[in-house]
Order: structure tokens, then C-alpha cells, then sequence
DNA sequence: GAGTGGTCTAGACCACTCA
DNA sequence: GAGTGGTCTAGACCACTCT
């Protein structure tokens, strides 16, 4: 017999619960105990409990223990391509077109999402992806040249600002917000769409250290668009 | 001065990415030779290294060593709110309205995506959940009876089928995929909308040891349906 | 074959939090 | 104060994978 693995542990816990022998808020033995009942050391056990913690599945606390929680539903990853990449992977030409730029002191709500001072200046930058011959996304970007002054030196002509910002700021923290709507007038000439079309939209922000870079109202034709996310695997 | 602990190593190689010293590709010291470096013991290096690579930002493989991967968007990850707890936390009063139950055999598109033999049945349900006197969701869905046949038991007419499947079905594997479109005369009826209505779609489904459970179309007004996605905190 | 990461053990001390 | 989890150490063996 081989030695007690974590996922042993793991699997043993999980399944405890699937059966319904460990409630919800029912208390899950102590590290000491269960070390002692799969023969293992208690680091082992620590690794199983600390991932089933991660995961959502369990709550621990020190002193009060490990409970298992309410069956809620578990928290889904994203993934999150660039969008040169997902063009590309559909086996599409990918064509970036900028058609303005400038710097200016951004519109009320856009400094307030970004913390910038009244008279901070932004760069604003309105662009599109193409795949083939149809409007993948058209973007509309405000960067916090406070936070990022190096952009304002570049032209961003040849290479889209989530590119850029990727390399020039990497390991940023990104919130995503997605929404749908009818697409305006103006959007649906820019997206080569009917007035009122539905459009996917996605509304970036991101953040280093505390300082917010960028926020992009990302704008795609609803019709093709889809994003995907899936519950994590728990073993 | 205090022990190194695996926070100190993996901070340590976050700043060594943001500065640049380390950049896309390069290899990261070997688990031994940083902790000698760090002076500490392997398994704290290791730990540190773990989950930098479970956060996509480093690749680990034996014998090759450990690289940094290049600066791409990292997965976010997906708060997946019940409907219930939904719209009682904007302190709406929610209720819940079926409006359609039948076993059938379910149209060829389900059955694949379910995994259904020809002739296998699914239950068939239609429900709207309400928002105080808005409509939140309108609720189009197939369970299979195969996997799940103690729903053909149950009415679902005090409970929903989202939150009686995730007690019956605890810890199960969940995809979603989010789009919008415009919506169908029915659908914009169901929804109080005018026809044409931007929609936020989201199509659910849900395995369980690899047996397919349930899948879901679920709608709901664009115009104020939101979706929050963040990336994980690194440190 | 050899080098790297993956994991386990046993023991220890610490930190938080509840009663 | 006492009980629980959180983490570190030192040493060991194993498993994968590249040459």
C-alpha cells in the first residue's frame, strides 16, 4: 500500500459530501484527527483542506475549525483572450485599425472610475479589430497618463493598446464587466450593424498596485460573440 | 530578522517580472538554488513557485525547469450568484413563477449537448424569476431524467431548478457561456420588453462525473443585467 | 542516466480567535 | 487561556522528461 496523498484526502472529503454524510455547516474533523485517521502526516491534510478551502467548498477558521459551506454555486474562471489571439484561433485575418487619438482631461465618470484629479490628462483611443472582413470589436480606451506616462509617446499604430498596456504593465489586475445593449446609431455604423443590434459589451478596467491604468468599453457584435467560463476542476 | 516565507519568494519573483530582470521565456532559478538564495527550505520555494504557475504566470516542468510564460491576459475569475440571492441583495423582493412542466424527449441539439440517447426523456421547464415587478430572468431549461431521476419527482413550483439541482447535485462541473441578442417576439413578451430588446443570454450546463445534468438558456434585459468578472489577486 | 519538480514525513513554533 | 489552523525546516524518495 501506497502512501496517503492529499488528494486522497481530497477525494475522501469530497465524496463525504457528495454522499451526504457532511452537511452543509456540519464541522469537518480537525487537521490532528484526520492525520491520524488516513495514517498520514498533518501537512498532508493541510493541503487538501487548504485547496477544498480555495475552491469554496469549505470554510476554515482558526480556532472554530473547517465547516463545510452551503451548496452555493462555485465560482467559474474565465478565460480571457486577447483579442488578436481569438481572431487568429477562429482561423481569421486579423487587421487592427486606430482612428483617434488624443489627450485630453477625460469625461467625469471616466476619471472618477480611474481615481484621476480633475485636471488629470488621459489618452483617449478609439479603435477597432477586424476578423476577415467583419468588425470583431470596436474599443474605445481611456489610459491614465499619470499611471502610465510612457503612452504618450507611443502611436499605437501598428500595435492595439491591450498589447501594449500587456507588455508595458504586466502581471495588472483586470475587472471585467459584461452587459448587453442595442447598439446607438453610431455604433452600429462603426461595428457594420442594423441600428439597434444587440451588441456584447465589455467594460475593462485595470489596475497596478493601486493606481488604475486604463478603462475599455469593448463593443462586439452580439450575434457571434460568446465568452466562456467553466467551475474549476476540484481534483 | 524572521523566516522567509513562500509570500517573501513569491513576491520577490513577481517584482523580479515587473521589473524586467526576468522576462517572457527565461528560465527561473531551480527550487534548490533559490533557496539557498532565499535561505530557506525547498518546499517553501516550491510553494512559491506552485502558485505562480496555478496563476498562469510561470510554467513548471520536470527536468526542464521553470519559465516564465509570456505577458497574456490572465484568467478572471466568475462570482456565479443564485438568482435568489441575486436580487435580495439589491433588496428587490424575488418570486419565482413556473409556467411550464412536461417529460418529453428533447430536441436533437439538447440530446447532444446532454449526451441523451435518441429516446432518452428530459423534464422540460420554463419559469421566470421576478425582481419586484420586473422580470430578472426568464428560464429555459432540460434536466436529464437519466442522470437526475428524482426530478421527475419533484414540482419545482415553490423552488427553482437551479437551486434544487445544486442541493440534489452538489459539487457539480458548471460551463457558461454569455452572449447577447436581440429578442424574439416571445421572448420579448416573457421578459416585459419590446420586441427587439437587447437580451443577455447565459447558457448553462452542468456534469457531474462526467454525466450531463442540465442545461439551461437563461435571459435576461440587457439593460440592466451585469456581469462582474475580476482577475485573481496575485499576492 | 541525470536533473528537475512533486510530494511526504516528523517535528516545531506561531497566529489567530473563541470562550 | 487554549484549541485550531498556518507555516517553516530538514531530509527523503519518487516521477517525469529531456538528452
Amino acid at each position: 500500500m501506497s502512501r496517503t496523498s492529499y488528494l486522497d484526502v481530497k477525494a475522501a472529503i469530497l465524496g463525504q459530501i457528495r454522499g451526504g454524510e457532511l452537511a452543509p455547516g456540519d464541522a469537518v474533523p480537525g487537521e490532528a484527527a484526520l492525520a491520524v485517521e488516513f495514517g498520514c502526516a498533518r501537512v498532508t491534510v493541510n493541503r487538501a483542506l487548504r485547496e477544498l478551502a480555495e475552491a469554496g467548498v469549505v470554510e476554515r477558521r482558526r480556532k472554530a475549525g473547517t465547516r463545510v459551506l452551503a451548496a452555493t454555486p462555485r465560482d467559474a474562471e474565465l478565460e480571457v483572450p486577447s483579442v488578436r489571439a481569438e481572431i487568429e484561433s477562429i482561423g481569421a485575418d486579423y487587421r487592427y485599425e486606430l482612428f483617434g487619438r488624443r489627450v485630453a482631461v477625460p469625461p467625469g465618470a471616466v476619471r472618477a472610475a480611474l481615481g484621476m484629479g480633475a485636471r488629470a490628462q488621459g489618452l483617449h483611443l478609439r479603435c477597432r479589430h477586424w476578423a476577415g472582413d467583419h468588425v470583431h470589436q470596436f474599443e474605445e480606451r481611456w489610459i491614465n497618463l499619470d499611471v502610465v506616462p510612457a503612452a504618450r509617446k507611443a502611436d499605437f499604430k501598428t500595435i492595439g493598446p491591450n498589447d501594449w498596456l500587456i507588455r508595458a504593465m504586466p502581471l495588472s489586475q483586470v475587472e471585467h464587466v459584461f452587459s448587453a445593449a442595442n447598439a446607438t446609431g453610431a455604433e452600429a455604423v462603426l461595428l457594420g450593424l442594423d441600428p439597434g443590434a444587440a451588441i456584447f459589451v465589455v467594460e475593462r478596467r485595470t489596475w497596478i498596485d493601486g493606481g488604475a491604468i486604463t478603462q475599455a468599453r469593448l463593443m462586439h457584435p452580439g450575434s457571434t460573440h460568446r465568452i466562456v467560463a467553466r467551475t474549476q476542476q476540484l481534483i
